[in-house]
DNA sequence: TCTGGGGTCCTAGGACCC
DNA sequence: TCTGGGGTCCTAGGACCC
């Protein structure tokens, strides 16, 4: 039988901030989404205070105040760079590992003798926590979707030690009576919803609900959810990420922007930033679709529009890119409307080793790619965007930037911006 | 006034083909 | 009265994840 375990880093972005300011440990604290909007991240202190994940802070501020909350702004650079500590970290325990997000990685233990697996899952609880400083917590089951469920009950019962196993029957039935059933990997607020109506509370009753019924509402995932918390697995360890079929790149801006101007340039960094992306995947996109919104929360006068470009051969060119997507906004842009959100998708993605070359070609591949070669080399040592394109904008102040008001130091990326002990 | 970003997969329905 | 049956491809929308 196989064995999973599911490594989840508690509170990962609040973690990571305490490790660089232990006064932290004990407050209430939370990390904010882009341009400050949202709490995405809170400290079990601050989830008890009732901060909802997702809350607007707009809806927050007189209790972040009243309760002395420590609020962060997104510290993208320090969370990824702490995240590949953790993961390096565990892979030296198992190397059968599957890197799901930035906090949370699939361990393949089947290999393991059952005895030694509790020791194992403390083992590298206090490993982590020594070499890295983040608290995780370790679920074990036999199917991806029951160690998740094992790894909630860890993180909820600071009594378990940081482990759960729900290997035996025994455990399997307790843990999945103690999960409520909107806590399960794959039921969203929708389907929660559909099962509570219909008197499924709880992990343990899913299993025993009526199979066709939540296969006619949940298809096929709905199927495989049920198989995998009886116990049969469908989902196996993904070791190597699948190629990607898409990467977009938006932003929101923190008040809408109505000049043109100003929408250009943030679109060109857009599609620059995408371009980018796709060259450290070894990728060429065939087409774009770039699209604009005002405030979707104003429902009256809501505006959106999309346009699709098509490259006559797959590209991740950034001059190719900014020019199709300024292209395709001048036709989707109008006058009067405040803009809150612009972004772009590439899609049919194709691995730039399977290249396939146009006999007539606008653009000379050879030479746009050791040109983006050299801008990758130079961005690379010496820091991003020391060189980019005149269309991202060189006016200041840029009323598109996104808001970070209240982010730390980038302690673990920066020269200049390395804790200082004194 | 203020409410993120980046993904994946599935399904239904229409167009089109033989 | 009666109006094939598959198959493929595409798109839009819905649902989910972190």
């Amino acid at each position: 039988m196989s064995r999973f375990a599911l490594v989840d880093c508690n509170n990962f972005y609040v973690s990571c901030e305490r490790v660089f300011n232990p006064a932290l440990e004990g407050r209430p604290v939370v990390v904010l989404s882009n341009n400050d909007g949202c709490a995405v991240a809170r400290s079990n202190e601050a989830k008890a205070l009732g901060i909802t994940m997702g809350a607007p802070v707009f809806t927050l501020e007189a209790e972040l105040r009243r309760h002395n909350v420590a609020v962060y702004s997104s510290n993208y650079a320090l969370y990824g760079d702490m995240s590949r500590r953790v993961i390096t970290t565990l892979g030296q325990m198992v190397p059968d590992l599957e890197v799901y997000s930035i906090d949370e990685s699939f361990l393949d233990l089947t290999s393991f003798r059952k005895a030694d697996v509790p020791e194992l899952c403390r083992t590298m609880v206090v490993t982590v926590k020594r070499n890295t400083g983040i608290p995780v917590s370790v679920g074990v089951g036999p199917t991806k979707t029951l160690a998740k469920v094992a790894a909630g009950l860890a993180k909820k019962h600071p009594c378990l030690g940081g482990v759960c196993d729900v290997t035996d029957a025994v455990w399997r039935e307790r843990a999945l009576a103690a999960t409520d059933v909107g806590k399960v990997w794959g039921v969203g607020r929708r389907y929660e919803r559909f099962l509570k109506v219909r008197g499924i509370n709880t992990a343990l009753d899913l299993t025993r609900a009526d199979g066709a019924m939540i296969q006619k509402r949940m298809g096929v995932n709905g199927t495989r959810l049920l198989s995998e918390l009886t116990g049969t697995r469908c989902y196996p360890l993904e070791a190597n990420p699948p190629v990607k079929k898409g990467v977009g790149v938006s932003r929101t801006f923190a008040s809408g922007i109505e000049e043109q101007t100003a929408l250009t340039e943030a679109l060109s960094t857009y599609a620059e930033r995408a371009a980018e992306k796709l060259r450290k995947e070894g990728l060429r996109a065939g087409i774009m679709e770039v699209y604009a919104m005002s405030n979707r929360f104003h429902r009256q006068n809501f505006y959106y529009n999309t346009k699709t470009v098509r490259f006559p051969a797959p590209t991740s060119d950034a001059s190719e890119l900014i020019k199709g997507a300024l292209s395709a906004f001048e036709e989707i842009y109008k006058e009067d409307i405040p803009f809150k959100k612009l972004g772009l998708h590439m899609r049919e993605l194709t691995l730039e080793s399977q290249e396939q070359r146009l006999l007539f070609d606008t653009v000379d591949r050879t030479r746009s790619s050791a040109l983006m070669k050299a801008v990758d080399a130079v961005n690379g040592t010496m820091g991003k965007r020391i060189l980019g394109y005149a269309s991202s904008g060189l006016s200041d102040p840029k009323t598109w930037r996104t808001r970070f008001n209240h982010k730390s130091p980038s302690y673990t990326t920066r020269w200049d911006e390395l804790l200082r002990v004194s």
